[in-house]
DNA sequence: TATTTACTCAACCTTTTAGTTGAATATTAC
DNA sequence: GTAATATTCAACTAAAAGGTTGAGTAAATA
């Protein structure tokens, strides 16, 4: 593990992570308030959030005693990116294929005439 | 581990199985030549195959002794769909003057606790 | 039929995840 | 100053990930 884009998708691949998120998204919390709604001890997310914070996807503030967590969406571009290049691949090499099919079609055709 | 999006994202998580997913997006492939340019076991890829097939963006079709593998790029729209409303919900915060003063609100309410 | 080829399965090892509890640290409040 | 609050750090356990080697199965080939 080392590319940025392995770090990204380790984060979203677990559900606390990106229930987190989705809270951070919406606006800047404490640790304990994000930690609140989930049946695992505080310590269990504080551990979350270290690994949302390698990945890069949350950046901490401490203000006092309180450690202000908020999120950065910026990784997530090389992730969507890599994710619709693989979706773009798959239905070019279908274009390619339906084309190639086609034109076997008007092949098919010419010879009939 | 439960949800499809978990299995999505961890198999996208590995530098190795995001290459063999670039492959199979250019065509199917048989497991041996898959394996060829990884500098590892042709067991280590067999089991990152299974990891891919876990999370449904592979399907093995077996001729003969040869398992054929393909791409099924079905599970990335999820993957992409979660990225790309995140992305979203933070834009959308950033626009938005009234949120931004509520969370500031939020904020005092804790300070004063 | 014997061997090579294409794979998986099983057992094992190591590292990382995911969680726990208990103690330490630093602020804020009484 | 003492106590409560907010949070991490350290040590531990259990399971999953990522890899290895060795043995097994099934099909093609000599």
């Amino acid at each position: 593990m080392q590319h940025a884009l392995d770090h990204t998708m380790t984060a979203l691949a677990d559900p606390t992570r990106r229930a987190i998120l989705q809270k951070l998204a919406k606006g800047e919390a404490r640790v304990t308030a994000l930690a609140a709604p989930f049946d695992m001890s505080l310590n269990a997310v504080s551990k979350h959030i270290k690994i949302l914070e390698r990945a890069n996807l949350v950046r901490r503030r401490r203000e006092g005693r309180e450690h202000i967590l908020s999120y950065n969406p910026k990784p997530l571009d090389a992730a969507s990116s890599w994710i619709d290049k693989q979706r773009a691949a798959w239905s070019s090499r279908l274009d390619t294929l339906e084309r190639l099919l086609a034109a076997e079609d008007e092949q098919k055709k010419g010879k009939k005439r």
